[in-house]
RNA sequence: UGGGGGAUCGUCUAGCGGUAGGACGCCAGCCUUUGGAGCUGGCUACCUAGGUUCGAUUCCUAGUCCCCCAGCCA
């Protein structure tokens, strides 16, 4: 279990005032609901981390994972399993407090009928465009239905037939008996129960009626003793409902209904439907892929669940309906893998070096720290010879002022070797692009040598060719545009992708210590990025897949001024 | 238009009548045998107008703007 945050919030201020004045008896009890429609994405995480945090701060708290599974049209077992992976895997732990709204079918089932008798509920007989039509508008009260006044042994007998399935899908509902007049619409005698002669995927088709939200959810909180119940803005207007049902349901305890804003981030698509429509579409390869902000996505890329939660405390609870910056995301990914990630060294798009004052077959070992920031990370060895890769970029036959790296009589450290000099460039004599450097190394410059503290001005690094590794590595960048607004009419998905937002590169050199890299270990190749192996990889090619987008490593570097 | 919610640096967020703070970001400089790391410094905010008060981001009033609600979705 994380460590508890400290960050305040409001929703801590109310949870830690209640428990400070002894309301429901000190318990504290809160619960993530999802409904198994999808995967899981970063807005969850802020729910689950506020909700389990929540619940972690205070001695015998609990945090219950539900799933509110009453719409068997939309459902899955595939989303309880996954979702169930998610919370764990961010760090979680539900106990044996995992639950399903679809085991209280029953106990809804009688909880209804005890309205009908007392007169709160009744069926109605109205088709969903007659509904419609009484319900009013925002502006216009509702007009009562003319069943509203049937009296409670019909609506029993109707009820009762409703659930032995006498009666097509669509052809009654029961309703509570509110206010057809009230300002507030969610209370305008709201819909308790619907037919839907569907399969569930866990009752099957023991039940031809399923409650509604607004009936199951606030019932299952009660009858579970949540005290606090925390939802996001959009069911703010249903709380007077909540407390009515809640009222009803008569438990010793009553759960309250707290709301914040859910969480945004620029240039991520958050909607469970867009995402839904984005894997069966095949616009993305499936929901863990590392392009969606999906939990399973963003594992797939490297993402650690301490730094989502980190970022979920950091991002803060309030009410107002905000967009968070991607690069604050990305903040705290880096911070963290800065930490945990070991460094090699890895070339994506090489160019051939050889060192002609090199033994023609001579090569040896060089010690490499795995992390500078961490000794306890350890050294490792990597092999040296005489012909090597080195990135492209790294190599300017006419460098611009303001360029330190390697260019023709320049020099440049390897970085755990030698300083080297460029003294000849080969090109393709059709194309004019280079295909060879040509330079010499200077033995004394070995690292932790003698001169191994002279200075040059730039640090690049290398593969030796004949030892590396060969790779794929998937860059991505953040996968739609940064103005989405809706689902584009046309389904058009191709004008929103962003093109850049999966670059595979093939034929990358990566030093041979990764050769045994497990899959879902994460490290930084030097100056190119966080990266993760890949864990659905194959395994005859390694593959990585990039963490974070990147920023220009050498700008800094190569824009200081020349001291000497 | 009825109801509900909300407005503080570019972005999140703190403040609860007493100099508006933090984080991200951005800018400048330093450092570096990786840097996207590290160090130093800097940047920009209380929606508007009245009122109460010695003093208002905070309390009151009136506006303005944004979001949500008219599923037998959650």
């Amino acid at each position: 279990m994380p460590e508890g945050t400290s960050a305040s919030n409001f929703i801590r201020e109310i949870v830690a005032a209640d428990h400070a004045a002894g309301k429901h008896e000190g318990r504290v009890v809160t619960r993530f609901p999802p409904e198994p429609n999808g995967y899981l994405h970063i807005g969850h995480a802020k729910s689950i981390c506020l909700n389990f945090g929540l619940a972690t701060e205070y001695a015998g708290g609990v945090c219950h994972l539900r799933f509110d599974d009453t719409n068997p049209t939309t459902e899955d077992p595939e989303y309880v399993e996954s979702i169930q992976e998610d919370v764990r895997w961010l760090g979680f732990d539900w106990g044996n407090h995992l639950y399903f709204a679809s085991d209280y079918f029953e106990q809804l089932y009688s909880f209804a009928e005890r309205l009908i008798k007392t007169g709160s509920a009744y069926v109605d007989s109205l088709t969903a465009d007659e509904m419609r039509h009484y319900r009013g508008t925002l502006t216009e009260p509702g007009k009562n239905s003319p069943c509203r006044t049937r009296t409670v042994d019909e609506n029993l007998d109707l009820f009762r037939r409703m659930r032995a399935g006498e009666f097509a899908d669509g052809t009654h509902v029961l309703r509570a008996k509110i206010d057809m007049a009230s300002p507030n619409i969610n209370l305008r005698d709201p819909v308790l129960y619907r037919i839907r002669h569907t399969a569930h995927y866990r009752s099957g088709r023991t039940w031809p009626i399923y409650p509604s939200y607004d009936f199951a959810h606030p019932f299952s909180d009660a009858i579970e003793g949540v005290t606090h119940s925390v939802c996001t803005l959009e069911f703010d207007d249903h709380r007077p409902l909540y407390d009515w049902v809640v009222e009803r349901a008569g438990t010793a305890d009553r759960p309250q209904q707290i709301e914040f804003a859910r969480l945004n981030i620029s240039q991520a698509v958050m909607s469970k439907r867009k995402l839904l429509e984005l894997v069966e579409s095949k616009q993305v390869a499936g929901w863990d892929d590392p392009r969606l902000p999906t939990l399973k996505g963003l594992r797939r890329r490297g993402y650690t669940p301490e730094a989502i939660r980190t970022f979920c405390e950091h991002i803060g609870v309030s009410k107002r309906d905000a967009v968070v910056e991607m690069q604050l995301l990305e903040h705290f990914i880096r911070e963290d893998l800065n930490k945990r990630a070991a460094r090699v060294m890895a070339v994506l798009k090489p160019l051939k070096v050889v060192i002609d004052n090199y033994p023609e077959q001579g090569s040896e070992e060089l010690e490499a720290v795995n992390n500078p920031e961490d000794a306890s990370a350890g050294t490792r060895s990597i092999p040296f010879s005489r012909t090597l890769f080195i990135e492209r970029e790294d190599f300017l036959e006419d460098p611009p002022k303001g360029f330190f790296r390697l260019a023709p009589g320049r020099e440049v450290r390897l970085r755990y070797a030698y300083i080297i000099k460029c003294v000849g460039v080969t090109k393709d004599p059709q194309s004019g692009e280079v295909t060879e450097l040509h330079c010499t190394y200077d033995p004394q410059t070995k690292s932790g040598g003698p001169d191994a503290r002279r200075k040059v001005k730039a640090t690049i690094h290398w593969v030796s060719a004949v030892h590396a590794l060969e790779a794929e590595v998937r860059l991505y960048n953040p996968l739609l545009k940064a103005d989405l607004a809706d689902m584009p009419s046309d389904q058009d998905w191709t004008a929103y992708l962003n093109p850049q937002s999966l670059e595979r590169l093939t034929g990358c050199l990566v030093e041979p210590s990764l050769k045994s890299a497990s899959p879902g270990s994460r490290f930084q190749f030097e100056r190119l990025g966080y990266f993760c192996v890949d864990p659905e990889a194959t395994p005859d090619l390694p593959v990585f897949n990039r963490t974070v987008s990147l920023k220009d490593a050498w700008a800094r570097l190569d824009k200081r001024q020349p001291s000497n």
